[in-house]
DNA sequence: GCTTGACGATACAACGATGTAACAAGACTG
DNA sequence: CAGTCTTGTTACATCGTTGTATCGTCAAGC
């Protein structure tokens, strides 16, 4: 069906691996073959059948790019960011959604894609220390993001997310509240949601204030319906708080919405800090104040610890810390 | 390096077939043979090469996805449900980003990946209906997305456009409002956009109101900073709207945004349409009304119509229309 | 006892591309 | 003029997998 090199070839009147060279830019061909073989491609409609190539080759040209969900704008904004990363080395980045599932996760280090892909790049968030130690010699590179607390020697690139907690925490504090919640931990696991909140933490105790239990709400997964449900629970039970660290945006979009709802003004009544910036918060209202973390950083030192596995193959793991901000905006304005 | 059906036939001593047989769930392969290929791959790890398989198979395995913009939350919603619904016929998605121009679309329908793909599903916004006629005899399934405007005969899935326009507009005519006016028409392209024009402007003209030209504003792209824009433009002039209908979610948002802006109270002094439906607009302040496209339909459609085209050669192309809904919300809440 | 037929296993070729080695012809070297 | 180099081309093997053809073996059926 599909045209092929040999027709190609037998069109141009030269062997296969002739019209192989003309296709590869090899040198040597003399002129007037080089000629007949273009014509014939031209005529024909050839275009190499990568999935030929790369067997023989023994690369894929693909990666993996396997991030909880597409619905949160912030894995949205970063798939974008290194399918662009990865065009620029001639990969094309398979995306896949783990729901935040180990299993799932697993699946994609481990499983069928693995010979299908030259690497993957994994946002984590249900799996275990564990799981990585039995993967010990992966035969493809693959980059973490996001999840320091994994102590295995993976690749990670992540922001600092303790600092960046406690610099949100300390904007809250700095704006005289005193009773502020946080949104988002989760209990059991062990990664990004325990360095946020060890970061919240912190800032409260370095400020000389109490760590009230009551004012940690855990959510099992992050999204605006969580974060709403959450602040509906802060705001029925006695001593609600006057400010909210949100773990991340769409929980601080549903915990603004839910305090809406209750005629609560933000930021007078109540200030909310997100994290992750995502555009949406820009627009909402009030506008979101946030911790930005430098996607573009992200998504360029994946694909780059990804590269720089492929070329050097005893190449010892590598975390790489990129920058963030706190961008403030009417949330929490006083 | 990769662990290949070679070194399993070996340490089990049979040949390779009949460890691929054993892989492949064929029948006739002795109990004893069975157990000692399934031990080997065990022990081994074994993979199946996927694009080895597919090569031999002729099948690669893969649907390109080609969305404008993966940031749209319609689109990313869209293209997780389309990625569960390939899931059930063990495609795996390849996501593009056209940015909604037309020699990117045109590349991903011709170019390169054509030999790698089972199949194309394209949400088309900068392309010709003749870009499509040279292409008459696709080699593999080709199906559009919203653009039945594009006459040529290809598969196509989408709501009905006008319709749901003039229910947008009917329903803002029902409210009492008089000046509607219309953000995020394209002059020029022919998708899309003209037919929710047509829509909004039949809603119009069946309700005796006058078509003021300088109500619609046209929108390079859809998103929030364009329909903030949009919406200024809309206030600075004289004689303001009293209602706008959103070409789609994004801009409305954005246009609620600059609305806001300039103190007016949505819905009071503006209400606002949207379209296509999407999560954000469930949390947005107001909560934003809003033509909401069955996606789930429209993800199954697209991919029961390659499935389709490919199970038999001949087959026409075929037209799809799914449902939609109007979801009232606060920004036209009396 | 001889044909069927089901079962079990294998060698071989093929999918489409590219690396290797070999070869031929002409152009240089010494 | 033999020997090496450069250029140009090709046949062949190979990547990992599976379809086809083939060849056994053993049991059932007449």
């Amino acid at each position: 069906m599909a045209v092929t090199l040999k027709d190609v070839a037998a069109r141009a009147g030269v062997s296969v691996k002739t019209a192989s060279n003309v296709v590869n830019g090899y040198s040597f061909v003399a002129a007037d073959n080089r000629r007949r073989v273009q014509e014939a491609i031209e005529q024909l409609g050839y275009v190499p059948n990568i999935g030929a190539r790369n067997l023989r080759r023994g690369r894929t040209g693909f990666l993996t790019l396997a991030v909880p969900e597409l619905t949160n704008p912030y894995f949205a904004e970063l798939c974008g960011l290194v399918m662009t990363a990865a065009a620029r080395h001639d990969w094309t980045v398979l995306i896949e959604q783990t729901a935040g599932a180990r299993e799932r996760e697993l699946a994609v280090i481990n499983a069928a894609h693995r010979s299908l892909v030259d690497g993957v790049i994994l946002s984590p968030i249900g799996m275990h220390p564990a799981d990585l130690a039995t993967d010990s010699a992966p035969n493809s590179p693959l980059v973490l993001l996001g999840e320091r607390a994994l102590g295995a020697r993976v690749n990670h690139v992540a922001i600092d997310n303790v600092k960046a907690a406690e610099v949100a925490t300390e904007h809250l504090i700095g704006l005289g509240r005193r009773r502020i919640a946080a949104i988002g931990d989760q209990p059991g696991q062990n990664g990004t949601a325990m360095l946020r909140l060890a970061g919240y933490r912190g800032a409260l105790r370095a400020a000389g204030l109490p760590d009230d239990p009551a004012l940690t709400v855990p959510t099992p997964t992050y999204s605006r319906a969580e974060g709403a449900g959450a602040m509906r629970r802060l705001l029925d039970a006695p001593n609600p708080p006057d400010a909210v660290f949100c773990f991340n945006d769409l929980l601080a979009i549903g915990a603004i919405s839910a305090a809406r709802d209750r005629g609560l003004r933000v930021p007078a009544d109540l200030a909310v800090v997100g994290f992750d910036g995502i555009e949406e918060g820009n627009y909402s209202a009030p506008r979101l104040t946030t911790i930005a973390p430098d996607k573009l950083a992200i998504a360029e030192a994946a694909i780059d610890l990804v590269k720089r596995q492929l070329d050097h193959d005893g190449q010892q793991p590598q975390d790489v810390t990129v920058p963030f901000t706190l961008e403030i905006h009417e949330s929490t304005h006083r």
